[in-house]
DNA sequence: TCCGCATATGTACGAACGTACGTATCGAAT
DNA sequence: ATTCGATACGTACGTTCGTACATATGCGGA
């Protein structure tokens, strides 16, 4: 009999806890940052003991790692479902205006957590790989539209607005949005000479 | 007689200690990021004792603060002087190209502190004023030249680019960025009915 | 010259952290 | 039914952190 008033046991063959665990480290970076994440919390937001922890991964760095792939992936699985009824170049305009918006994709907690994602892969290396594939994802599902200059551009600027949007307490006009992104896309201007 | 072989005393009149203090701040701050800056860590970069941190900051939140803050106005004197000589819209494309790709202004560990900040931001409502505050001062430049809403999305392009170049271990080619700035700073596109 | 007090410093403490490790558990093999 | 080994868990340890505070210092007034 299961010693259910006392020390709880149980919940052996748990094959989904890694990916859980996981999971739960995403909310709390969400929620803390990198800096206020630690083994407990993640612990506690799982619902699985500290030692379970250590257990299942090597040590915080790595849980961090492979949480931050797993947040890619979505994002990039996201990222590409936002366009996939996209036919033209207007239809880009109107969708990318929508992602930087906010009435779509992903919630805003998740922009927030790839921006410690990117902060935390300037400074370590192993990260390097992870926002490179990234950004990769990200650039060749703008390149389905325009040209891969053109994408490099967009997704930079698509970085940018996410990034002024997210810290702007003021509201940020979809028209303007909208202008910004429609000149990204646009042949480029004559140059003198 | 000084103690100068036992424990060191003296240097009891130095005014700018505070301000050495933030310097040495964002000092720690480039280097391990706002995660990893510690008291200790501070005041072995400033040269003081641990006991003066407590004593002139209330604590180390407020110490960060300060010192965002007064990175914020370095940043801002920085941006405003960088487009100094500029007179037309072509100059203002090169003087951004050179910005983004690296060959003016500040060096790139200051843009990386930037990003901290903007970070810490995110979470710490006490630190928004300083991210509006910059912000409002890089688009007030930017407006010498275009119209604010252009500037807007000047503004946040060039966010996106230097974060993407940080980023980016394969090199960012020139032409492209200069591309990009080209067509943000040029009148916007016929919009179809 | 000597003293008082604002200023500055060294150290100690409680809390929280990452991690290691001895022990408990349960399915499978016999 | 019993045992065995892989799996999982609870706890304790050493370290480092932020912060408080008693003590030392040196300049202005007497």
């Amino acid at each position: 009999m299961r010693t259910e008033g006392g020390t709880r046991r149980a919940r052996r063959f748990d094959p989904e806890r890694r990916q859980r665990i996981l999971d739960a480290a995403i909310e709390v970076i969400a929620e803390h940052g990198v800096a206020g994440t630690t083994h407990r919390l993640i612990a506690a937001a799982a619902d699985v003991p500290l030692g379970s922890l250590t257990y299942h991964f090597a040590g915080l760095d790595q849980l961090l790692a492979q949480a931050f792939t797993r947040l890619a992936e979505r994002l990039s699985r996201a990222y590409a479902a936002h366009f996939d009824g996209v036919r033209d170049r207007d239809g880009l305009v109107e969708a990318v205006t929508d992602m930087v918006h906010g009435n779509a994709g992903a919630a805003a907690g998740e922009w927030a957590v790839s921006y410690e994602l990117y902060l935390a892969a300037l400074r370590d290396p192993a990260l390097r790989s992870v926002t490179e594939e990234w950004m990769r994802t990200s650039r060749t599902v703008l390149e389905r539209f325009v040209d891969p200059d053109t994408a490099r551009g967009l997704d930079a600027l698509i970085e940018g607005l996410l990034m002024h949007r997210m810290l702007s307490t003021t509201p940020f006009p979809r028209e303007i949005i909208r202008g910004a992104v429609a000149r990204a896309v646009a042949p480029p201007p004559e140059r003198p000479a």
